[in-house]
DNA sequence: AGCCTATGCAGCC
DNA sequence: TGGCTGCCCTAGGC
């Protein structure tokens, strides 16, 4: 099956605020060149060479043996054809894991279903199911809304963050308020409404921030947990942060006595924030005292880091949390201690990402580096296997934060989830990473929204608790995406913002290293990073400098 | 344009 | 258990 060129770009074409632009007229002919290469590359090359002959170039003994850049053997090539990757045939399929076919043919990718794997449904005589089927499930919409899909970018902040960023909080009253965190310890707030008005503070924590959460009650300030071992609770409006805890009050001991804290949520029934770290254990703290209560609790294999925590959202007695150690493990919060989990979820490889369903609190959704979306339907049913199992390309990749699929919190029906994708796809000419919409009640790919503007991968994805509005963390920079208006003529109405910061993280000219005060760059955002040709970016850019506040 | 690097996990011994 | 090695689509600086 021939690589295929999907999806028009819709022509969302604003202005340009430059003249400097490259002459139209020669791009064009670049890109024709560019596709009849593409064209003739996915027919025969014999043929191809021949040509070359016939035109009379000097065929210059350009080896026909074609070496592997993958597994270094000869026969075949291996790596991007202008826009498409091309996979090696001597590796299992990059997509589904099994061997015997590539990512092209794979047919969890050729299945607009995108691969579903259904578990037998068992029949149980489980008395909480009973209870669950007559008194939740009524609750529950048993037809589905159409999914409104936030496809188009509304604005954005390029360079934003000085490294990738690693998580995202939509404010839980304030609309228009997102929070971003990165693999520096910096946190961001960005009012992506006055599009320019953004901080990111620079003094949150030493390195990865890797969850954050509104404090109850207070929303002015959040909770952070970073793999410096410390939880800081920081003040919005002034950058203030205090710290919660620390694991490492003895600081640099080496890598194997050095904590680090991942899943992080809070309990407001109980006033507690659960945070676990990378040996396995989970920390409580107390809400109001602002300290560890309690001795930390092994709750996945010792030595194993934990990587999510997330409360059931109707019971605050259930708590789900997953990790290295292959599982995602459900537990009673009244008695926690080491092996007392209720259930254990069992997964091929580390399960980045764990979470009860949004309203009904019955469902639960993983994302696993296996390459997979797990589905249990009913935590008061079976939960020896998944219900379903999604395959998606969303492989670990130690320089990118790992994908995590989210729920829509504002579907009724419990079944729209988000995800980025690592592989990338040809549109246009241009090898683009979408955020995906997947029906989880299905597998169905409800959705692929991508913009030929961001060329990099979006792993962090956070669905609006309100509105239709998408929030997208892709290496360094943050995008607001919403539903394309049908009724206008999508060319003028609403002009997409996007804000340039400084190039790059300014050399320290200055003794500080500080750059808060510099004026950064107001260059372009075009598509610099692609080395591909795609559809010419025209977003109206904004110059201005991006503060930091220490 | 092309090299370099940060640094997570798995699999091997 | 621990140390070493290798890794299929990174991103961005130099």
């Amino acid at each position: 099956m021939a690589p295929q060129t999907r999806n028009q770009f819709p022509k969302v074409v604003i202005e340009r605020d430059s003249d400097s632009e490259p002459s139209s007229s020669e791009e064009e002919e670049e890109d024709q060149e560019e596709e009849e290469v593409v064209e003739s590359e996915n027919g025969e090359r014999k043929e191809e060479a021949l040509d070359e002959k016939k035109k009379g170039k000097a065929p210059i003994t350009i080896s026909l043996k074609k070496v592997c850049k993958v597994c270094k053997k000869a026969g075949h090539e291996a790596g991007f054809k202008g826009a498409t990757y091309i996979d090696c045939p001597m590796k299992p399929c990059f997509l589904c894991k099994m061997p015997g076919h590539t990512t092209v043919t794979c047919p969890h990718r050729v299945a607009t279903e995108h691969g579903v794997i259904p578990a037998p449904r068992r029949n149980t005589s489980n008395p909480l199911e009973y209870v669950f089927e007559r008194q939740l499930r009524p609750g529950i919409l048993p037809i589905k809304p159409a999914f409104i899909i936030p496809d188009r970018v509304n604005c954005a902040v390029i360079r934003y963050h000085s490294r990738r960023v690693t998580c995202l909080e939509f404010h839980p009253k304030n609309n228009n308020i997102l929070l971003s965190g990165d693999k520096k310890g910096q946190v961001g707030v960005w009012d992506f409404a006055k599009v320019h008005e953004k901080i990111v503070y620079g003094n949150v924590h030493s390195c990865i921030v890797n969850n954050m959460r509104f404090k109850p009650m207070n929303d002015d300030s959040i909770y952070a947990a970073s793999s410096d071992g410390t939880i800081s609770c920081t003040d919005l409006e002034t950058g203030i942060s205090l710290s919660l805890m620390n694991l490492n009050p003895d600081g640099w001991q080496g890598p194997s006595s050095w904590r680090m804290l991942y899943g992080m949520d809070v309990n407001s029934e109980k006033g507690l924030v659960l945070v676990a770290d990378n040996f396995g254990f989970l920390y409580l703290v107390d809400t109001r005292s602002n300290n560890k209560t309690g001795e930390a609790i092994l709750i996945h294999k010792k030595g194993s880091k934990v990587v999510g925590l997330h409360c059931n959202p109707v019971q605050p007695d259930l708590l789900l949390s997953c990790g290295n150690d292959h599982f995602a493990r459900i537990w009673d919060m009244r008695r926690m201690e080491a092996g007392s989990s209720l259930y254990n979820l069992a997964h091929k490889r580390v399960v980045n990402s764990a979470y009860f369903s949004p309203l009904s609190g019955s469902k639960i959704l993983t994302t696993s580096q296996d390459n997979r979306l797990r589905i249990w339907d009913s935590i008061f049913g079976n939960l020896e296997s998944p219900s379903r199992e999604i395959v998606h390309s969303h492989d670990f990749n130690r320089h990118l934060t790992p994908f995590k699929a989210e729920w829509d919190p504002k579907d009724p029906s419990e079944s729209l989830a988000v995800i980025g994708r690592y592989i990338s796809e040809n549109y246009n000419g241009a090898a683009l990473h979408p955020i995906d919409f997947i029906d989880i009640s299905t597998g169905r790919l409800v959705a692929e929204v991508m913009d030929p503007n961001i060329t990099t991968i979006s792993p962090v994805n956070k669905l609006h608790p309100r509105d239709d509005v998408l929030a997208t963390g892709s290496s360094r920079s943050l995008f607001i995406w919403r539903p394309k208006e049908e009724s206008e003529p999508a060319e003028q109405k609403d002009e997409t913002k996007i804000i340039v910061c400084g190039r790059a993280e300014k050399k320290r000219s200055r003794k500080s290293g500080d750059k808060s005060d510099d004026d950064s760059d107001d260059d372009k955002f075009t598509s610099k990073g692609s080395k591909f040709k795609s559809s010419k970016p025209k977003w109206k850019l904004t110059g201005c400098s991006n503060k930091v506040k220490r």
